[in-house]
DNA sequence: TATTATTTTTAGACTTGTCTAAAAAATTAC
DNA sequence: GTAATTTTTTAGACAAGTCTAAAAATAATA
């Protein structure tokens, strides 16, 4: 098996290939708040054990294997977020440390039992997709406010920012998910965007409309 | 916070001291399959966090800190059997190893959760209490069958022995928790405890009912 | 294209927790 | 009460994972 180290590198690394196909030392090292040379040390590892392609100052992407890995850990983070927020009763800016330390619960027979247990949800309080436990992963069909034009709308369904700051001022403004948003106005200086919901009118920046996910 | 290891020597400390007053190097080197040289090296390293009371040669003892950090682990190992068990339908004989990396989840909060969530449990399937939030532990008051003299009986209400070969070997023969035993004679040769349960006779060695416990 | 700047890797060191082998203390035996 | 045995500790080493500082490779720039 691998270690708890070496699980929280292949998550980042898999986090960090959505965005780009080849990643890069520096932004694993950023990824992680670690150092360049620690993680060159951990790629030579992860490489020996043929869960990365690797060459040096090559950059790195996963090998089949090394995702497999990766998506089973997410599968138990969100598993876990789910319980912790559907059974436990905590908010959703509460659960992610928690399900940070859980998701290194070796057992897959355990997941399974849970996932069964909660009814197979598809995805976790934050709108991510949960992957099935043959690692198959829902494609990410949410979009952010900020791509939409005026008059157009949708269910909130999701964040690409999980910071608990950024959750509070959600929740603070009613902006949860399941709510049904239209926007009304995109105000060309800085971009806010004026929306409608539930009969009233609300305004977010830019930076909030890019992180907050609709269903289309 | 407390390293993995370090709970683990503390959990092991607690259980010894149940046995002995003083516990030795040997004897936790023992429990925890490793050397006593590596034990010696933990030892000084919880004595400067002083949780535990230790003079070179002399054995040692848990402080009231170290006892609560034992007592708590020892409460999340529980607790995390029971969901195991009453929420997840795993078997008695299935949970350890599980709870054995559940129990190192730090919050404690998510610990108290769970007990709300379960109706706070009194007692993990196997019959061991489990102590409440604030470390309280309920008396053991189970003894073994073969503390019993003939005629008496009671309620099978734990076990000595968690391996899952006893367990299982427990299941096998319909010998549960909440059944009603009576011993019915025990033959002097080998102190083979013959029972009645259900209007069945069964035989068990001195072994087993050394092993298996009752409620008085 | 040569030079500068950035990124990545190497070299060497530190910490945690483990080990083996040897020394020191405590216990048991005669 | 000394000698033999057992227990415990010390000394020194190793693996995992991290770090700093310096070297090497790549990328950017003039």
């Amino acid at each position: 098996m691998n270690t708890l180290a070496e699980e929280n590198y292949l998550k980042a690394i898999y986090k960090l290939s959505s965005l780009t196909e080849s990643v890069s030392t520096n932004q694993i090292a950023a990824a992680m708040e670690t150092k360049a040379s620690s993680v060159t040390d951990m790629l030579r590892k992860l490489s020996d054990k043929t869960l990365i392609n690797y060459t040096r100052y090559q950059g790195v992407s996963l090998t089949e294997a090394g995702e497999k890995v990766a998506i089973n850990i997410i599968r138990k983070h969100r598993l876990w977020e789910y319980f912790l927020v559907e059974k436990l009763n905590f908010k959703w800016d509460e659960v992610h440390d928690m399900a940070e330390e859980l998701e290194h619960i070796s057992s897959n027979e355990l997941i399974d039992r849970l996932d069964e247990f909660m009814g197979f949800p598809k995805r976790d309080p934050h709108g991510d997709p949960i992957p099935d436990c043959n690692g198959q992963l829902k494609i990410n069909d949410l979009k952010p406010i900020s791509a939409l034009a005026v008059s157009a709308g949708g269910i909130i369904s999701g964040v690409r920012d999980h910071s608990s700051v950024f959750l509070q001022y959600l929740e603070k403004q009613g902006l949860i998910i399941g709510k049904k948003i239209t926007v009304k106005e995109i105000i060309s200086y800085d971009n806010t965007v004026v929306l409608q919901m539930d009969n009233k009118v609300l305004q977010i920046s830019r930076e909030v409309a890019n992180n907050l996910l609709i269903a289309i």
